[in-house]
DNA sequence: TGGTCTAACCTGTATATACAACCTGACAGG
DNA sequence: CCTGTCAGGTTGTATATACAGGTTAGACCA
C-alpha cells in the first residue's frame, strides 16, 4: 500500500488540497505550467496533464493566453447542480425565501448517528426550515449536520443563506448519496407545506461527504403537486444536444 | 467552424464510432497504441491519450500488459446505473419478471411527438410493460419509441429482454433526461401495481438520446411504498467512500 | 512431461523539445 | 490622444525518446 504516486497525481492532489482549504479561491488564478515546472521540478508535460485532468474534472478553468483560474463551486461537478433549492428557484426567476423552525445543538443518536459514521451522543446541529417559491412553500428541510465540522453553524441566518451555500463555504462538498421516494406526509410536514389531505410528498434523503467523511445528513419533503425533480445525464467527453435547435447544429458538423 | 479537430480527438471519434456500430463489441479488443502508431501515423504519446482518456470516459478498460478492451455497455457511465430495472432487482439478488400489457405501432402526436421532437403522426411504437421483484410488481412501464430507430420493435419477446436491454443492443444511449414527481396513480395504474388506495406513486419521465436524437420516451410508475431511487455522486478523479471501513482506509493513506 | 526462463508486447509514466494560437500590456508612430 | 505593432507569457497540441512494470506465449532445459 506504500506505492509512490505519480508526479501528475501529485501536482493533483496539492491543487486540490490548496483549493479544499480555501487557500485558493474561486476565480483565483493557479500556477502556470512553467511556473509548476520551476516549483516542482517536473517537466512541462507533467505539469500540463495535472492541470488539463484537473480542468477536466471542473476544479478548474484554464484559457489560453491568459491562465488557469480555480472554478466557481457551482460548475464543480453536476453535485451541486442538485443540492440547491435557492438558486433552483432563483433559475426560474422565482422569489425565494425561508423559515427558520429550529436551529439547535443536539447529541446525536440512532438514525443520525448511523449515517454520519459517529458514535452516540456526539455533538450535532438540528435544522428545521421551509423553503418558500414566491411565498408558496416547496420544500421542508430537516438536517443534521456535524458540529466539528461547522462550529458556528448555530450562528448562521439561515433565512438570508441556505444551508447549501453555508456549507459549500465552510468546505467543498465532495461526495453526495441520494435516495428518492414518494409518500404521504404526517401531520407536521402536511402543514408546513400547506397541503390538502391526500396528496404526496417527494422525499430525498440526502447525505454529503467532506474529505471521505459524511458531514450532513438530511430529509427534503417537497409537495407532490408543486414539485418535481429534474436530471440531465451526458457521458463525460460528450456535448449535451438538448434542443432541436442544438441537435439540427450538430448533424451539420457531422 | 471549419476547425480541424485535433489528432488525439480524431482517434477518439473514430474508436467510439466503431464501438457505436457495433464493429466492436464489448470485451472487444481495441488496437494497441503502437498499432495505432502505425495504422495512423501518429506518435505514442498522442496514440496514448486518445486510450487513456476513452478509459477515463468509461468507453475502454486499460489492462497493463495485456491491452485496451471495450468496456461493457453497464459501465459505460453512470447512465445506464440508473436505466435498467432489471439489473437493479438482479443486484439485490431478486428474482425479476415481466408482463407484456401492449406492445403497438402508433403514430406520435401531442406530448409523444414534441418529446420525440418529430412530426404528428410519425411511427412509434408503444411498449406498456409491468415489471416484478419476486412476483411483486415493482414498476409499470410506458414507453414510446421511435419506429425509424428499431424497426423490429414489434418481434422483440420483452418478458425475456427488457426494452432497455434490446435499445442498448440496437444503439448506445449516449444521454438521459428524466423528471421525478411523487403523485396519486389512477385506477390502471394502481391495479396493475396492486397497490391500496391512498398511496402514492414515484413517477419518473424519462427521455433517452442516440447521436444527438431523442429516440425513446417513457413514463414509469412505482409503489411508493415498495420503492425508492437511489443516486450517488462522486467527482470526477475521486474515489467513492461510501462505507466506514474505506473512510478508515484512506485516512491512513495520508 | 513438467517446470522455468526469456523475449515480445502491452500499458503507465516522465522528460525534452517544438510549434501554433491566444491574450495582455508596453511602446512607438501617426 | 489614439492606434497598430510587437514582445513575452500562457495554454494546446504533437513528436521522439526512455525506462518501469505487468502479461503472455513459447523456447528451453531438467
Amino acid at each position: 500500500m506504500n506505492a509512490v504516486k505519480p508526479r501528475y497525481q501529485q501536482l493533483k492532489d496539492l491543487i486540490i488540497q490548496r483549493i479544499s482549504t480555501g487557500e485558493l479561491q474561486p476565480s483565483d488564478r493557479v500556477p502556470s505550467e512553467n511556473e509548476l515546472v520551476e516549483a516542482m521540478s517536473v517537466s512541462r508535460m507533467t505539469a500540463n496533464r495535472a492541470l488539463r485532468e484537473l480542468n477536466d474534472e471542473g476544479y478548474v478553468k484554464r484559457i489560453a493566453g491568459r491562465g488557469t483560474f480555480v472554478s466557481d463551486f457551482r460548475s464543480q461537478s453536476h453535485l451541486l447542480e442538485v443540492q440547491n433549492i435557492a438558486d433552483e428557484i432563483a433559475g426560474r426567476g422565482h422569489n425565494h425565501s425561508c423559515t427558520v423552525i429550529r436551529q439547535s445543538r443536539q447529541h446525536a443518536r440512532g438514525e443520525v448517528a448511523q449515517a454520519l459514521h459517529v458514535e452516540q451522543g456526539t455533538d450535532v446541529f438540528h435544522l428545521q426550515l421551509v423553503h418558500h417559491e414566491n411565498a408558496t412553500p416547496i420544500q421542508v428541510e430537516d438536517r443534521h449536520v456535524l458540529a466539528s465540522f461547522a462550529p458556528d453553524c448555530l450562528e448562521q441566518d439561515f433565512e438570508a443563506v441556505t444551508p447549501s451555500a453555508y456549507l459549500t463555504s465552510v468546505a467543498p462538498l465532495q461526495e453526495a448519496e441520494q435516495i428518492v421516494r414518494a409518500a404521504m406526509p404526517n401531520g407536521a410536514i402536511r402543514q408546513q407545506l400547506s397541503i390538502d389531505e391526500g396528496e404526496p410528498v417527494l422525499v430525498v434523503i440526502r447525505r454529503t461527504w467532506t474529505q471521505g467523511r459524511p458531514v450532513t445528513f438530511a430529509r427534503l419533503h417537497h409537495p407532490g403537486s408543486r414539485y418535481e425533480m429534474a436530471g440531465h445525464y451526458t457521458p463525460p467527453g460528450r456535448q449535451r444536444s438538448t434542443s432541436a435547435d442544438v441537435v439540427q447544429l450538430e448533424q451539420l458538423e457531422q
